[in-house]
DNA sequence: GACGCTTACGTTCGTCGTAACTATT
DNA sequence: AATAGTTACGACGAACGTAAGCGTC
């Protein structure tokens, strides 16, 4: 067994069984990955994939599970190497942020900007998505990082650990008769129509309970995956906005008011997320704690052996 | 880097930093070994062994997190051979039992005898160990599962999953005066001296812990790692014994008697633990429900993919 | 001086790529 | 007819083992 059948393998499979194209990117010859397959399929002594004729068609059963496997073995490789490269002092990488909307925009800023100064060797990447999107991301390699505050903690297959706390706020355009109400209540949002997030989304879930919990069922008449999308129709008079507090500025928003509203809706967690036993290198837990300054490397290692641990803010 | 480059490194460290040896037990020459590791050493661009001169002195400190993920990589590369064995329906093999005295005695053998009639191809191993040893031979790859009543669920590299519940029972000889005594109580128990197990066995800490609750300080004049010493100093007249009740066999053990203690002492909780993500062959699925029914193939698969999963009796 | 690791070198085996062949759509 | 995968074959390269060299203990 090879760690070079194991690629291959796995590039055929993630190629859609499609030999030719895992050759190509594999930057080599179509029938050496077929044979080095085929070797090892004898040499576990079982068909992984099902040819009619000459055309690979499917996964066999016993195929996915040593798919599985191998994926596993290539990412330990990979790691391997990531530490190699972390102990040589080799300045350059990459750094994989797959996150949302919200945190990108308004969450993340800082500790980029510190990160590109400090890593210019480092090429950083923003991968966008939805919370579940971005939890794949991880779980598939394809980033190395995950932030967002719903679902990263429900994913088994990441470490999770809390970041900000932050809670929600009320925008309304200017002279809105909100703004006179001496203390919000959530009897009091639910009687205009409500722009905020859409399933799933920053805090959408603590929202909806919220209510939920009152009896309350509000109108939403609009729901986006990002706050400036809230903002704007927030703006042209579509309703009231529910959106993370820190997608509010005063001196961007001028033309909308801000309403606290941490009393009414739970405070959510935003959480990174990273792939269970991963080797991390040295800018990477330094751009963790840079967006999360509680979060050390001790810290952020001893969740990554634990695995189940974890604590609260 | 190939698998082989790590399996050598991996086992030079093993052999206490001695190439020669290293390549003794893996069949090749010793200039392969050495060739080899320096290779991997220049493709990570990092030194993993410190050499004096050129002597093998010392691993530094990336060698030793490089050791331990190469480590990983061949644990997987294992998992893919053994699943290999077990879809090719290969019938031979071996399951390596690592456990206590008391559950190799009286727990076990129901089970053993059952498997090795079932799988007369695959041998069967048991290894002996206090339930630290237990759990580090399954860490260390020696062992493919652990079964212990203490320990086990502390230990955050493995997965452990609740096999029986069992308590203690008290022994004494023909005629105590305690068998006179219509109700068995702490007290009375700790009038009399005390053969017990040895620290860190057999659910001895929930036997100190009973006695703590009451403030009772009971006079332990011997203790032993296994039952059946303790069985024969009860019989010498050295004291009285408490013991797991499935260590009394009434028609065995003549010369004694048992007091049920079932209500004086927490529930223990033998568990099985297992290599968090290895892969295991159809007849340790087969194995473990036969020692614990309600162990099936999904709970130990999905206790075994949660890694935090657990569940109580 | 004995042991242990490295360097040097020739053989062998394995891998890769090209080309021809065959099956599937 | 075109696309996709396997078989065949020759060239290159890498790993292995033997033998010699050099440092420690």
């Amino acid at each position: 067994m090879k760690l070079q059948q194991l690629r291959y393998l796995c590039e055929v499979a993630r190629q859609g069984l499609n030999v030719s194209a895992a050759a190509e990117r594999l930057h080599t010859s179509q029938p050496g990955v077929s044979k080095q397959i085929r070797q090892l399929e004898e040499e576990l002594g079982v068909d992984i994939f099902v040819r009619n004729g000459k055309r690979v068609a499917e996964v066999t059963e016993p195929g996915k599970a040593i798919l599985a496997i191998a994926e596993r073995v290539l990412r330990e490789a990979e790691n391997l190497r990531q530490a190699g490269k972390d102990f040589s002092n080799e300045t350059s990488g990459s750094l994989v942020i797959a996150t949302t909307h919200t945190q990108a925009r308004y969450a993340l800023p800082g500790a980029v900007k510190a990160f590109v100064q400090r890593y210019p060797g480092v090429s950083l990447v923003l991968h966008q998505g939805n919370p579940s999107q971005v939890a794949q991301m991880v779980i598939a390699g394809e980033a190395d990082v995950a932030i967002a505050t719903e679902t990263l903690a429900e994913v088994k297959e990441l470490v999770s650990l809390p970041c900000h706390a932050w809670h929600h706020g009320v925008i309304v355009r200017p002279r809105h008769p909100l703004l006179k109400e001496h203390a919000l209540s959530l009897e009091a949002i639910a009687r205009y129509p409500i722009v905020t997030y859409d399933t799933a989304f920053a805090g959408r879930s603590r929202i909806n309970r919220a209510f939920e919990r009152k009896g309350l069922s509000p109108r939403v008449v609009l729901t986006a995956i990002d706050s400036d999308v809230i903002k704007t129709y927030v703006e042209l008079g579509l309703g009231i906005g529910i959106v993370a507090c820190m997608a509010f500025d005063p001196r961007r928003d001028r033309g909308l008011r801000m309403l606290d509203a941490g009393h009414l809706f739970e405070t959510s967690t935003t959480r990174i997320g990273l792939r269970h036993g991963a080797f991390l290198r040295r800018y990477v837990y330094d751009f963790i704690q840079s967006f999360a300054p509680q979060l050390t490397r001790d810290m952020v290692d001893a969740a990554m052996r634990g695995g189940g641990i974890d604590f609260e803010m």
